[in-house]
DNA sequence: CACTATTTGTCCGTATGTATG
DNA sequence: TCATACATACGGACAAATAGT
C-alpha cells in the first residue's frame, strides 16, 4: 500500500475533523486509536510505509511532537517499526482469519473459545442495576444483583476484542476472579444450583461509547457487533443479562450450513 | 434513594479502582461519566441527594477540587442542582422507555421475511466484478457475473432497512424485476438448475459508506449489521456471494434456544 | 567517497490543562 | 484563592541514521 494512498484515506478523517480537542481525550491518543484501528482491520497492510510525522501533522493539523507520540505508542505495541531516515513501517500482519465463533450451539463454543483467548476482569460487584435492568430482573428499589465487566483478548497478540457486561441474579460469592479464569459464567451458575432452560439472543450493531472504545482501542462511535443474551431458569424467570460488544475487525460470527435436497 | 446507599454503591467503583489515572482520560471526567451514567440509567433516582464533595473525594481518593469539577459539569447539563449549604440534588427524571421495540425479532429467517417486506431493485447487470470477487469466483479476466443491488423496506412504514449487494455466476436472464418480486434469489437459482449444497455465513459490523447511508437514510459511518453469505453448488464451487447490510435500529437477528439437562 | 534530502531522535522553551494540598 | 507538580501540545533547533546521486 502506497504512502500517498494511505494519506488520501486518512485525509478523509482529517478533513472531517475526526480529531478534536473538544473532548477530554488527548490528541495523540485519538490519532493513536485511528491508526491502530486501521492497522488491525487491515486497511493499512503489513509492510506499508506510514506517512512521515511531518505529513501526518499537516493532514491533521497537529504538531510533529504530537504525531510522534502517537506513533511511538504504536511502536511500543510492536504494531509498527520506526527507524531514523527510513520512516515508519507497519509490522502487524493482518490475519484474514480473526476470532470467529459459530452461532449454533454457542454455549459449548464459548468454552472452546476460552482456550484461545485471555480474559481481563474489569469489575465485579454486587450493585444496584439501572432502572431498566432492575425492572426486567424484577428487582425492588434497593435490591442488588451481581455485575461483571470483562474484556477478552487474543492469546497471541493480546489484542482486546470483546467487552462483556452482565447482570446476574446471584450472590457475588458465585463468582471469584479465580473461578472465572477456569469456568464460564454459565458453569458457575449451574454449580450454584441455577439451571438454565432457555436463552434468547439478539445480534445487532451499535456505535462504541467512549468507555468501551477506550478498552477496545477503538475510536468513539466505531461500529461494534453486539450480542445481547437473556437467560431463563427452570421456572422461566430471567436470571442473567449479558451484553457482549465485539470489535468486528477481530471477531465475527460464523456459521456453515449443509443443505440437502429437501431444503429451500 | 438515601445518600448512604448511593455512597455504598459508588464505593464499590472506588474500591475496584474504577477511576484510574493510568489512561489518558482525566479523573474529573471519569467521575463525571460514572455519575452521569448512573443518573441517566436510573441507578441514582430523581431527587436523590448526592454525597458531598468531601465524601466523594474520600471514597475515590480524589481531592475536593476534582470532585467539584465533575459535579459542576453535571450541573451545567442540568442533571443535578447544587446549592450552597444544601448539597447536590439529582434533577434528572428517568423515564422508562414506553415501547418495547416491536421490530425486535421481526424476522426469524430470510425466507419468511420476503412476505412482510418490500424490495426495491436498484441495479441489475451482467458486469465484470472487482478483482477480489473475480478471484474468489474463479473468473478469467474478461468474464462477467450477475450483479444485483436491492433495498428492502418494511411493508407498513416503507422504511428502508437492508441493502443487498450480490454477485452470482449465472446469466442475467435468471433474474428479472418481475421474477424477483415473487421469488427469492435462491429459488430462481434452483429453477435454473443450480442446486446449492452449502452456505457459509459471516456476521459482522461495519460503518456505512456514503451510498449505503443514503439508501438506508442513515448518516455516513453509522454502524451497520452485516451478513456476508457465500453459496456453493453440488460440486463445492462458489456460485453466489451476497453482502447484506442492515440498519441495526430496525433489523436485528434473533434466536431462541431451549436447553435440556444434557446441554452445557 | 562526499554531498544531499529525508526522516526520526533529542532537546529547549513556552503555554495550557489537570490534580493535589 | 494560591502555590506546586505533572501531562499535554506547540514551535523551533539540531543531531543521527538512511538512501540516493
Amino acid at each position: 500500500m502506497t504512502k500517498t494512498s494511505i494519506i488520501a484515506t486518512l485525509k478523509q478523517y482529517g478533513s472531517q475533523q475526526e480529531l478534536t480537542w473538544e473532548g477530554p481525550t488527548p490528541l495523540y491518543h485519538q490519532l493513536y486509536s485511528l491508526l491502530k484501528e486501521q492497522i488491525i482491520d487491515g486497511t493499512i497492510s503489513y509492510g506499508s510505509q506510514l506517512p512521515t510525522e511531518q505529513e501526518l501533522g499537516e493532514t491533521f493539523g497537529l504538531s510533529r511532537i504530537t504525531v510522534k507520540r502517537a506513533m511511538d505508542e504504536l511502536s511500543v505495541e510492536k504494531l509498527v517499526e520506526r527507524r531514523r531516515g527510513r520512516g515508519t513501517t507497519v509490522t502487524y500482519k493482518y490475519k484474514p482469519k480473526p476470532v470467529k465463533a459459530p452461532l449454533v450451539g454457542m454455549l459449548e463454543n464459548i468454552e472452546t473459545m476460552g482456550r484461545h483467548t485471555l480474559t481481563r476482569l474489569l469489575d465485579i460487584a454486587e450493585a444496584i442495576p439501572p432502572a431498566e435492568i432492575r425492572e426486567e430482573l424484577g428487582l425492588q428499589d434497593g435490591q442488588t444483583a451481581c455485575r461483571l465487566v470483562r474484556v477478552r483478548l487474543t492469546e497471541d497478540e493480546h489484542l482486546p476484542f470483546a467487552y462483556y457486561f452482565s447482570w446476574t441474579l446471584t450472590p457475588i460469592s458465585t463468582f471469584s476472579e479465580e473461578a472465572l479464569k477456569h469456568n464460564t459464567r454459565i458453569e458457575l451458575l449451574r454449580q450454584n444450583g441455577i439451571v438454565l432452560s432457555r436463552i434468547d439472543q439478539l445480534i445487532s450493531a451499535e456505535p462504541a461509547t467512549s468507555d468501551v472504545a477506550r478498552e477496545l482501542d477503538l475510536r468513539e462511535n466505531s461500529p461494534l457487533l453486539v450480542l445481547a443474551r437473556r437467560s431463563y431458569d427452570k421456572n422461566g424467570k430471567l436470571v442473567d443479562m449479558l451484553h457482549c460488544r465485539y470489535n468486528p475487525a477481530i471477531f465475527q460470527y460464523q456459521m456453515s450450513m449443509e443443505l440437502n435436497e429437501e431444503n429451500h
